[in-house]
DNA sequence: TCTCTCCATTGACTGACGTCAAGTATAGCA
DNA sequence: TGCTATACTTGACGTCAGTCAATGGAGAGA
């Protein structure tokens, strides 16, 4: 009987909320130990994505948000006339779509950086379960105010810093996100290409790059492609005149 | 014995959320006619704010989100470093504080522009709401989400667009929502200053100066002062790359 | 009606960042 | 292992919008 279980009920028995390791980052924080299997009722477990495959495009019609599991994501929206902002980077635990929760369709599109694993939650089941759950709904207004709180630190970040300041913001941010999964908040790899952050901090690659080579000869950081070790944490705050931004979720 | 109810009894009485020229712009048009009563019993309704009042501040706790009633505010958080910017302005009919649901503490500060009248809507009580009425709950998710969607353009607004293209959108942005509020969309009254219009589009006041000669000088709009007319839609819309960006709520 | 103050406009100058162009490293893949 | 495409870096130059400074206008209050 038991050998008899298909393999992907298996993998979606196993591959439990209860059990992930990102239980106190991920939606699971907010719901009591006893109601975590009706989130697992809902959600679809750990599918893979592979670098550059699309998690969903926008202005398609909006099925479910979406956690990333492990690896990372970026998010961007297209204008008429073609051009892409890159709107965020994701890592694990957090939720991506929430700008499309209860919408007709999608509002951006959002790409795997890497290998990336993603749960999925139909956006319909989960606003039953977040009827039935206050501490859940609670949870969801939260992480959207969040989502709305970063946009526009965002956008603070774009209309009044220079780009030295944009970039030294970004490394702090996913310094304290790296910290926070337990990983070298000093010591990473950018998950995302020099293109994306220039687009998403509204600058030129160009200058990335140059900002990059810039910090790295005044000992603050140390570059090498995507590699990178920040030297100086209290250098980069200075740089950062704005220190509250390093939010993240 | 009816004479003898006090005056805001008789005030908070009349002013329904039944009776509200808002109700398919506000929280009612997502509640059926039985119900509205339920959301009526949880709101403060239509205190009147001066010009220049704060509805709330930045770093106190959060009590309500509010509903902009007749007049219009401002919202902006403001950094370590005291520089201001700000986040959106608010018509009648628009929710505000949404940025700051389920926190703490109020992520902005949300000024009246004119004398302004407000309903308020406490949060904890709204939450209550929003498990009780699932289409309530709907439309909060679709309100919060719209507004990460807002900011995000408003992020791809100061990356990619040059200065005239952030004036054309706003102004064109403005435009649609006045109309949605049956007032002239070719004829308005600005409800915010210079400054707000250069802080809010990353720009400085005298650049806001001259882009709106400029446009008077080619005829697509007539400005004295706070007053504007459109003359042109169709030269504003072209001057916007991106079409798609007249959204508001 | 007259100030006073705040807001808006206009001009001259400057600088940070974008653009263009070329060159170099890196990664994916046969 | 080598090849190719892509990503990254560096330099030279131009420009859009910011800053500084001065003036003009309109509304608030006596």
């Amino acid at each position: 009987m038991a050998q008899a279980i298909q393999l992907h009920q298996v993998t979606s028995l196993k591959a439990s909320c209860n059990q992930c390791s990102l239980s106190n980052l991920c939606l699971p924080l907010a719901i009591e130990e006893n109601d975590l299997d009706r989130l697992e009722d809902i959600v679809q477990q750990g599918r893979i994505y592979n670098r550059g495959e699309h998690i969903f495009d926008q202005s398609t019609q909006v099925r479910s948000c979406f956690a990333v599991k492990s690896g990372s994501i970026k998010t961007s929206i297209i204008s008429e006339n073609g051009e892409e902002q890159v709107t965020g980077f994701f890592m694990p635990g957090e939720l991506v779509g929430l700008d499309s929760m209860s919408s007709e369709n999608y509002a951006c599109t959002a790409k795997a950086l890497e290998r990336t694993s993603i749960c999925e939650f139909p956006v319909n089941k989960l606003e039953e379960l977040t009827l039935k759950l206050p501490e859940l709904q609670h949870h969801m207004y939260h992480l959207m105010s969040q989502e709305i709180q970063n946009s526009h630190q965002l956008a603070m970040l774009l209309s009044k810093n220079t780009a030295e300041e944009r970039i030294a913001a970004l490394l702090l941010s996913l310094s304290s996100r790296f910290r926070r999964r337990k990983m070298s908040p000093t010591n990473f790899s950018l998950p995302m290409a020099r293109n994306d952050i220039a687009n998403f901090l509204g600058l030129a690659v160009e200058t990335v790059s140059r900002v990059f080579t810039r910090f790295q000869n005044q000992g603050i950081i140390r570059a090498r492609g995507r590699e990178v070790e920040l030297l100086d944490v209290e250098a980069l705050q200075m740089v950062t005149r704005d220190f509250a931004r390093q939010g993240g979720q």
